[in-house]
DNA sequence: TTTATATATTATAAATTTATAAATTATTAT
DNA sequence: ATAATAATTTATAAATTTATAATATATAAA
């Protein structure tokens, strides 16, 4: 069921583009800093920015990062902007690396 | 099993510098086509060359980055040397990579 | 409508990474 | 020794990312 079929070199070298995209994003302390904490569910930013200790205009602008590749999702409610995780392949590298480096380590 | 204790930001940010770390390395097209060929076992760097037809000195200056960040192990025979995975975090994270975008997909 | 709070945007300098070319080392075969 | 093959190292320009500061927008409360 998890066979393999034998896969070219450019075959290769386009699923590692795409992985590597994800990679580049999760690739920053502070983003994943954001989004280990959005594993746990929404946050608004004032509860990302206790959380994290992250200065407010950065942690924007990283959160603008993650809205723009749609890693997160956005949700406005009054003067709150509340993020979640949008994708799932995040999800998973996520999970993998809380069992290799988190609380469960 | 996996219960998770309360953690302060700090502790939570040294956790997030280390998959961090280990994440900066693999975000790389080039050098995640060469550990994605090591998930396969042991190959010299010929081997590498004819896998993901990387030029040999920008493979060997990959290849580099990794024996310093001890993600690889070499092993030298006659002309030929030889590379191996050495980190057990990068083979587990390689496992996830590879059933989100790999051939198993 | 003024003020305060929450958040986002813009701009720019500094640092890091990547790409590319040239030269060098190591081992084996002739 | 000389040549050939396998691989590494060095150097540098180009591109990307990060850090930092200043400014702007949106919503709610007074």
């Amino acid at each position: 069921m998890t066979d393999c079929k034998i896969q070219n070199v450019e075959a290769i070298r386009d699923s590692a583009g795409q992985a590597c995209s994800m990679l580049k994003i999760l690739a920053n302390e502070d983003r994943l800093m954001l989004l280990c904490q959005l594993t746990q569910g929404e946050k608004n930013v004032g509860e990302l920015e206790a959380a994290t200790n992250i200065q407010q205009p950065t942690l924007s602008q990283q959160l603008t990062i993650l809205r723009k590749d749609n890693i997160v999702n956005i949700r406005k409610d009054g003067k709150f902007n509340y993020y979640s995780i949008a994708s799932d392949e995040v999800i998973q590298v996520m999970q993998t690396l809380g069992s290799l480096y988190g609380c469960n380590k």
